[in-house]
DNA sequence: TTGGAAAGTCAACAAGGCTGACATAAATTC
DNA sequence: GAATTTATGTCAGCCTTGTTGACTTTCCAA
């Protein structure tokens, strides 16, 4: 294998290099939502719901400001979405019994079901994905995204990666 | 290690992995626009400009159908975006001197200046997590990314990746 | 009891997707 | 040469999902 420029191996480094790996995220971020994207369209709903209910699905009973926390958007715009899923059944309010300001969030037996479609949709491809490219790349994978986010949301996706 | 119930090693490939895999794509992709992302709103400009000025960029002289196959959006809706850069003085036309239909798409001195402030920003935060996972990690990265596309993008993406 | 946090709501706005319809110029085909 | 197809641009209108700002209600805690 040839050597790096300053003959450490950090042809990796390249700009060429991370060029190929900023179109790739581009690339492979369209199909990692395109499966369940279909599905979202022949109920009207977007990719929001989809992200609120996955949230949900993953930590149920979170409350209204935690989900804020995690999909970083406004309050108001969260609302909107909520409120057609709740509407529409797919989620459920409780008041909180300790905190009764706080509300929290469940799925129904509706919003499990929509939940499972979207996310067998959406593993389907990722499974597809590991499996042609092996279980080491999953781990490089995996070490890659890691480092790519920031720092507060490593802590969200590190309260989820070990359990609720 | 410990082997997958099947006994092949395949516990890379539980729903619970690969849930860890779709959380992990959600919020390393907001890393990933956030940089670029501080800088368009600068200039109020959005991630379609980006996409717009980053291919234009990759490949000099690209016609308005090719671009619209790679960011796979309807030609309404890039002409917006085209029309701003065009009208700011960051992209220049030119007719086709083949097919004088066409119409051929370069960077202009200042929508050079443009990609490169929006590139750099990118590619500091993918350098940072590539050195910090490492090649072999960065290697796997690729894998997992190129077998997630769909078909079709992959072909884009190839093209790209093996040169102009 | 009062201040402030949590939550919800209303209004207004923008970016950037979309569809459909239509125009024009140039190339291609018949 | 006429008809058709292709590449592009543009107008109008719609949707989702983001934003800010203002305001209310509820309710905990000092």
């Amino acid at each position: 294998m040839a050597e790096a420029p300053g003959g450490e191996g950090l042809l990796y480094l390249t700009d060429e290099q991370l060029r190929k790996g900023i179109e790739a995220m581009f690339f492979a971020y369209r199909g990692f939502t395109a499966d369940p994207d279909r599905i979202l369209e022949t109920m009207d709903y977007g990719r929001a719901h989809h992200r609120a209910v996955h949230f949900i699905h993953r930590s149920p009973g979170t409350t209204v400001s935690n989900l804020l926390a995690i999909l970083a958007v406004t309050k108001q715009s969260l609302n909107r979405v909520l409120r057609t899923l709740i509407d529409e059944g797919h989620v459920r309010v409780e008041k909180g019994k300790v905190d009764a300001r706080e509300r929290h969030l469940y799925l129904t037996a509706r919003g499990s079901e929509l939940e499972r479609a979207l996310s067998d949709a959406q593993r389907a491809r990722m499974r597809a994905a590991y499996r042609a490219a092996g279980p080491q790349a999953v781990q490089g994978f995996r070490q890659v995204l890691e480092a790519m986010m920031d720092p507060e949301m490593r802590v969200q996706y590190s309260r989820l990666k070990d359990g609720a």
